[in-house]
DNA sequence: CGCTTCGCTCAACACGCATAGAGTGAAGCC
DNA sequence: GGCTTCACTCTATGCGTGTTGAGCGAAGCG
């Protein structure tokens, strides 16, 4: 009767509902991607993960290859710089990877698109950090560098190893 | 007429045929399990590779997932245990990577199969360097060694990050 | 309250896939 | 030289995929 909101308001205007589903799907994405990879993961699967049908997906991204560019952008806040030391190697360890970034790092071997990603991204952290280091061979002291950082990833955060 | 041996002789013996055609199959999906990793690769492309028909490429091996199986099967003898130092830095710029390697690799983040087999490779070559280094931490050691390894040869051969 | 807008689902399409079974022609054997 | 074997190809089947367009029901608005 009353016209006031009722104590739990879920959202229900248009845009915020869409919105609210957009997400939902670009998680779902990101889920699937980052545990089967890109070429394994079906429209189908990401859809039921987002509780929302197939053609929703589309819809809203497209196409399954746009979605997997959206799944994997990285959020350029926080892996960004400063950090690119050898304390590193003791983060792999500890810390857990971003959604994105699992996606993303989970395809780079079979899917050309996250290839390039992810080549783009390390020159960067390459470059940022011969730049700390200085001298002769900085940059391939860099790229040893990033290049163990990223097999110790691989290995402890995909492949289970101890 | 006569019955001697043309001058060029190609194999013609039924064993010795089918053995080839076995031999260039495997050869062929090794080569494109290596390029575009299991998922993307199809029984058909393996067959027009070997110059042969799908169907043979099923008679002889079973199925897609058993043809893999066989074309990820390291060859015991080279890569194995002796050299297992950190020249295998070096190495890894240098040498080229054989195609069972290449195949088991371009895999092991999207195939299941693939990451099991990798692990236990990767187990392997880090008990045998363990041994050798001693003391604590020995097993730790090894694994980060092993692991950068591994990013080093993802990144060069993979990635093509110079 | 009636009309419009639009987020979403339903149903369908064409396509390429792994795989199976029948057919064929040459090699092997007596 | 004729019968058998068998390496190989041809043809077909069922299935799951990405993607599309029509339809439905509730939110928005006057």
């Amino acid at each position: 009767m009353d016209e006031g909101n009722v104590a739990s308001k879920p959202i229900t205007t248009r845009a915020a509902r869409r919105a609210a589903s957009q997400a939902r799907i670009l998680d779902a994405a990101r889920q699937a991607f980052g545990a089967r990879g890109f070429e394994a993961t079906t429209v189908r699967e990401v859809a039921r993960r987002a509780g929302v049908d197939p053609s929703l997906v589309l819809q809203h991204y497209g196409s399954k290859s746009a979605l997997f560019t959206a799944a994997i952008q990285l959020t350029a806040g926080e892996p960004a710089q400063a950090a690119d030391h050898l304390d590193d190697v003791l983060k792999v360890r500890a810390t857990a990877l971003p959604p994105e970034m699992r996606a993303l790092v989970r395809s780079m071997l079979t899917t050309p698109e996250a290839s390039e990603a992810i080549r783009g991204h390390l020159d960067e952290r390459i470059g940022n950090l011969a730049a700390g280091i200085g001298g002769p061979d900085a940059e391939l002291r860099a790229a040893v560098a990033v290049s163990s950082i990223l097999g110790l990833t691989v290995a402890r955060h995909f492949l289970q190893l101890r």
